[in-house]
DNA sequence: TTGAAAGCGCTACCAT
DNA sequence: ATGGTAGCGCTTTCAA
């Protein structure tokens, strides 16, 4: 039945082969089946080019029958672009990073691509990584860690592979950059720890910080200067020296323990439960003996141990602006870059409560 | 300089595209520059076929002076194979799962290869997803969660296509899978429980468990029977309605308040966590008031607010024990399906501390 | 609307 | 050791 009189040679290659290999099923084998050319089987799936309804459910028919599935490699050899979209993380165990990885994968999926994974662990991978990518030609890449080079940047603007940065510093020519609004974010927890009455600061952020970091820290600072506090004299800023929850921890315990600081706001979540852990450590309770908020709402910081008042990002609306900013300089190589701000709204829970 | 005398149809098909777009580099440009043909171009980067070393180091540094980069997708249509291995994953969100996808991309792109990640949420998503990866001709998949449906796994193994299960049930036929050693989890467990002297005994699991939980559960059933426990009277099993933290939390709150369980044992390490701190919403304190060990030894469980004694996996060594068996089976698609247990170990911490 | 044919970039066979 | 060449499976002109 499946003979295949235009492909004589076909078998020259896997002669060797044992018969248990079913041949996989090609284009040319569903239009043979249906009596048409390989033409008409691909402008069949693709609804791309005049067809007429009759052939097209043929086609459609005969596809089913034979279970065809399209070659991705081989279509996109020839559309010069792959449904993937390569997407770089760093240490996944975090669980912000994990939450949002999770909400990219989600998006990606929805919108039918599939995504490419790699995990770098510092900034030499990254550029292996993009160059990498291009070599998938992937139809974008999404960069949630790291600051990607230039000059491998510039590659994939040739290549015209959009390359979208989440959180980062919004500065490379012909990428776009989806950030959460750190400035508001930083205002918002100024101003829920003036409300509730402190008078001496504390910003706790990682030696290394991200530029999101830096940005809380500045913002949190200027909010807390515009609302009249002296902050050379009453805003502490504190160092972990190592990253997560441990750093945090560490900071809290060799805190001197004179100076109590009643408002600290943390870069992000797992410093700031390392931080409430290590004050408890020292028999210090929130919000009793001190009030905290932290950045990055992750689920950790909602269970009942912790009940930390924190910022949460919204993770879901990132992943999708992060898509249709892919999508959108797929369609617009040369276009400026553009950086979306989104919103981010202050959870209350028990580490800094709200007050009516 | 960068003539194409053989090529001259080439520029037909984007004839309008402006000229900005700088043509990539194949692998033809860096046989003209070298003076030779693609084919020796071809051995020269795959250290494949014949080639003498004078004639490599030219090719080399041609390619190198152009800044030539193989595309991938020419290539695996070529050998019917891309470096591509796929992931199937669930809820990332949780801790234990983030850690195992982090261990797998470690060892995939320590081996060379790019991993194609998809979180599935049902069971349906998964035949979809072992597809799609056939697809792009991967080189193996890597399932985390669900249970492959076997007419699909046919299919890939009719591609030659490796899939191996990670702590799923090793039922089916040319799949090989990697587990956690359960059993050994669950004895060590128990012998911890009883040397500490506990009596009345717990098992919480979620509801829809998975093979591992319900596997574990019957080994601690079976060891504590076998150290002459009367487990009809003195292990009561709880069970979590929802996933994860919550579910264990409410197990805690709903427990009937008059059997104080004196040893509980959860499935996971969120179902744990869940539960002590619903215990402590009831004012009861391990290891004062019980013993308590989880499964799955999570950055979490570390933490001073929960310090959990808990079964370790050995995630580093189950992840390259994957990719063995992935590149093992793609050399033998017929051998009969292998199945390897991984050790786990206990961890001692507050929660059921160790007696000497 | 349809089909023939020219590639996409690479690999591997075969002859030199 | 090297080069010519026939594909891998698909898409997209272009002509009919």
């Amino acid at each position: 039945m499946r003979s295949k009189p235009d492909k004589s040679g076909h078998g020259s290659k896997r002669i060797l082969t044992p018969p248990l290999r079913k041949q996989t099923v090609t284009a040319q084998d569903v239009a043979t089946r249906a009596g048409v050319s390989r033409a008409v089987v691909s402008r069949a799936l693709s609804n791309n080019g005049s067809i007429s309804p009759a052939t097209r459910e043929k086609v459609l028919k005969a596809a089913q029958d034979l279970g065809y599935q399209v070659n991705f490699l081989a279509q996109g050899l020839n559309r010069q672009r792959s449904h993937l979209i390569g997407v770089i993380v760093a240490r996944i165990g975090d669980p912000f990073r994990s939450a949002l990885l999770d909400g990219l994968l989600k998006e990606i999926q929805r919108r039918g691509y599939q995504a490419l994974v790699t995990e770098i662990t510092g900034e030499e991978d990254l550029a292996q990584t993009l160059r990498r990518f291009t070599q998938f030609r992937v139809s974008g890449v999404i960069v949630t860690s790291g600051k990607p080079p230039a000059a491998i940047v510039n590659e994939c603007v040739q290549h015209q592979i959009p390359v979208v940065g989440i959180n980062r510093q919004p500065d490379i020519p012909f990428v776009d950059f989806i950030c959460s609004d750190n400035q508001t974010g930083a205002d918002l927890a100024a101003e829920q720890l003036l409300r509730v009455g402190c008078r001496r600061f504390g910003w706790l952020n990682n030696r290394d910080s991200t530029w999101a970091g830096l940005m809380r820290g500045e913002a949190f600072q200027a909010a807390l200067c515009g609302a009249g506090v002296d902050t050379d004299r009453d805003l502490h800023h504190r160092v972990a020296e190592q990253e997560g929850y441990e750093g945090g921890r560490q900071a809290a315990l060799v805190s001197p323990p004179g100076d109590a600081l009643e408002g600290i706001f943390c870069a992000n979540a797992q410093l700031a439960c390392g931080f409430l852990d290590g004050m408890r450590q020292q028999g210090k309770e929130a919000p009793d003996d001190f009030h905290l908020i932290g950045f990055d709402n992750t689920p950790t910081t909602a269970q009942h141990s912790y009940q930390l008042t924190t910022l949460d990002q919204d993770i879901a609306e990132i992943s999708r602006l992060a898509l249709i900013r892919v999508l959108d300089r797929a369609m617009h190589p040369q276009q400026p870059s553009v950086t979306e701000w989104v919103k981010v709204s202050l959870i209350h829970r028990r580490t800094s409560p709200q007050i009516r």
